[in-house]
DNA sequence: TTGCTGGGTCTGTCAATGAGACCTAGCCTT
DNA sequence: AAGGCTAGGTCTCATTGACAGACCCAGCAA
């Protein structure tokens, strides 16, 4: 018989450890600014509404698994501050974040159409996530999707 | 001067709305449950270790979001019962958790490897997401995107 | 000296999570 | 008919997290 779903277990499962990161209340919205090129504490609460606390814990969080970085800069005539920026981890968010952005907008927008989107920077058409398999077949059904055990499968 | 991040305002933000779904803890594990075919209460718990109560919150929640629909089956022998089927709006979520688990395997799997994976029906690949522009480049480089005030942007 | 600003901390309230016990409808066995 | 099993739940309660609002602090400027 065909093994399912059901002969292997899921305590090494990374997209639970992945949520434990990103499902946080506000941290995708934190990594939204950030790739929006909004990087700091005060500009992020004013246009996102986060509770200080809670922007103070992800950011903390947030630095402290690799996904952003805390630089010093300083302008002129102020005193020494900090900005978050991504770091490599951090860029590789990408597609998460415009695989939900995408979603989003199409099924939770208002009538007028979603607040952001995305181009591509050589040519300025708009940018989706598509699904294509290694030997280079486009993806475009969900059903032509098969789900199976990996190498760190644990049988049962 | 070119408009940035700080001129529009995000409480419209499809991201921050999208993450209100699927942002709760155990929301994308139960989806992924789902996709892997795993379609009853008793078998997501077992395999997944989700409390009793946020596992029947989840699967409400994800009903009412017209994500999944609760559909009625019996087997011989038994009474009727209720499995979890994901619906066309499910279904379009495959991008978002697929790119989840990219990213989580890449950072955060075990040392001998995910425990997951996903494969091309037709010819057995692995399946990635790619991100694309609509006059189809690939876009491979994340600094090669740059995110913008959308039709529905509110200008502050 | 006083005030402003960015980036916080402290406190109290309320909702959500998680662990564990308990419930229930229908089927099966005795 | 009595009892047991099973899937899919409730109920209770301790712990944690989110949120609002007040307060703090270092350095600059007037």
């Amino acid at each position: 018989m065909r093994p399912t779903a059901l002969d292997w277990s899921v305590d090494n499962c990374t997209v639970a450890r992945a949520m434990e990161i990103l499902g946080e209340k506000w941290t995708l919205v934190v990594l939204r600014e950030v790739f929006s090129g909004v990087r700091r504490f005060d500009d992020m609460r004013v246009r996102t509404g986060i509770p200080r606390q809670v922007l103070t814990n992800r950011l903390a969080g947030l630095v402290e698994q690799g996904v952003l970085r805390r630089e010093p800069y300083q302008e002129p005539g102020s005193r020494i501050r900090h900005e978050y920026r991504l770091t490599t981890k951090g860029f590789d968010l990408w597609p998460v974040l415009v695989a939900v952005l995408a979603w989003g907008d199409r099924y939770l927008a208002d009538p007028e159409g979603p607040p952001l989107s995305v181009g591509h920077r050589d040519c300025g058409a708009d940018v989706r996530v598509e699904l294509h398999c290694t030997a280079g077949h486009p993806v475009t059904n969900p059903r032509d999707i098969i789900p199976r055990p990996g190498p760190g499968a644990h049988p049962r």
